[in-house]
DNA sequence: CCGCATCCGTTTCGATACTG
DNA sequence: CAGTATCGAAACGGATGCGG
């Protein structure tokens, strides 16, 4: 069940025997917007077949990037979640994040965005913290109606949590997030035209359009 | 023979679409050292059949991400080298190494540490180019006789070109630059002992050392 | 429903042999 | 040297089933 190795002692053809198997990067991915269930990621994993998503969750466990936890009653569920070691693979996602999206193609109009693909094209991949003024602030976006909060400082993402207050909210629908980060239309024409709303102090936004080059 | 794609319009999908099945971020990482032959490739990456290796080239191509190039006579040789656009997975390949170097196990006094494996576990990994004061620095290593020059700035590596004169050059074996970079010996230490060789101004040094946090 | 396990046809991989 | 051809082995993808 040992998963083909490379046998190269070398940082890069190690780091593919843990996580350059097919599916794993994309559990990973998903695994960085916060635990998931183990439907959750079949959901989003379409193709993937049951039985090879429980052995790569394995071999996350097993290679430590991954932990199982499971919720109390009342039904108690299990989730999966990065580890402390897992959250280091996201740098790498990052990374291939920033290249495909250079060389994803315009989506047609068929082709339905998702939030969670959308926050990655747009947000995270061009994410600068060395432009980050307030290492405190969090910046709030809801794409579809879902709600996601990214750190400044870290960049670390997750599912808006309301606990926290966000310094800056922005509001909307997926494609028109990647129509401005391609620069087909500008974030303030779409403000001014109510496609995208922005909430949050002038300083704030400030920091935010500095923060992700919006 | 299109080769299998996840179907998602996500940008990390997308980026593993193309550069994800394997071997193929192995041929990268070869190829982001310069120009390769077929045999070249095949001597480093032990086990990849040659057909395979062919496919992947020729995915490689059709994305446009490798290019060939015929080199003139005596000898007529066909090489890979990476396009333009190719040179954008380099910052994958460095996230990778971080990840991987971090992860990959003190190597055993039988294992052999081939010296792009040091390169990039030891010096890719951990380049800080906000470190770099010298812009227009090079530097140059020379591990088990193989020299690579490594541009200061972008961190843009190459095998060594006699027309260049390097700002810096760190001599060593591989083994010890490892040990150097996992805190086991001190860069100074090894210089005195001479593990390791130096040569070139004060302030380049210093340069080299906080550009590698050696 | 959720979290898997089993079965099975298809694709991909790896090793070796062979060729211009 | 730079590949192509072949073939058995492994991995994958899809469907189905099953206990909690």
């Amino acid at each position: 069940m040992a998963s083909r190795t490379y046998g190269q002692y070398c940082p890069v053809a190690h780091a593919l025997d843990e996580i350059g198997d097919r599916w794993v990067l994309l559990i990973l991915r998903d695994l960085s917007f916060g635990p998931q269930r183990f439907t959750d990621l079949r959901e989003s994993l379409v193709g993937l077949a049951p039985n090879l998503l429980t052995e790569r969750l394995r071999s996350l466990e097993d290679t430590g990037l991954v932990s199982r936890e499971e919720l109390p009653a009342p039904a108690a569920r299990t989730v999966y979640v990065l580890s402390e070691s897992g959250r280091q693979v996201i740098p790498v996602l990052s990374a291939l994040a920033r290249f495909g999206a250079r060389r994803l193609p315009v989506p047609s109009a068929k082709t339905t965005v998702k939030p969670r693909a959308a926050m990655i094209a747009a947000i995270i991949a061009f994410h600068r913290p060395d432009a980050v003024v307030d290492p405190d602030a969090t910046y709030r976006f809801v794409l579809d109606g879902q709600a996601f909060d990214v750190e400044a400082a870290t960049a670390k993402i997750r599912r808006a949590n309301n606990d926290v207050t966000p310094s800056v909210t922005l509001t909307a629908a997926p494609r028109v997030l990647l129509a401005i980060r391609r620069g087909d239309k500008s974030l303030n024409d779409c403000t001014n035209s109510g496609e995208v709303g922005v909430t949050g102090t002038k300083s704030a936004i400030r920091c935010l359009r500095a923060a992700f080059g919006l």
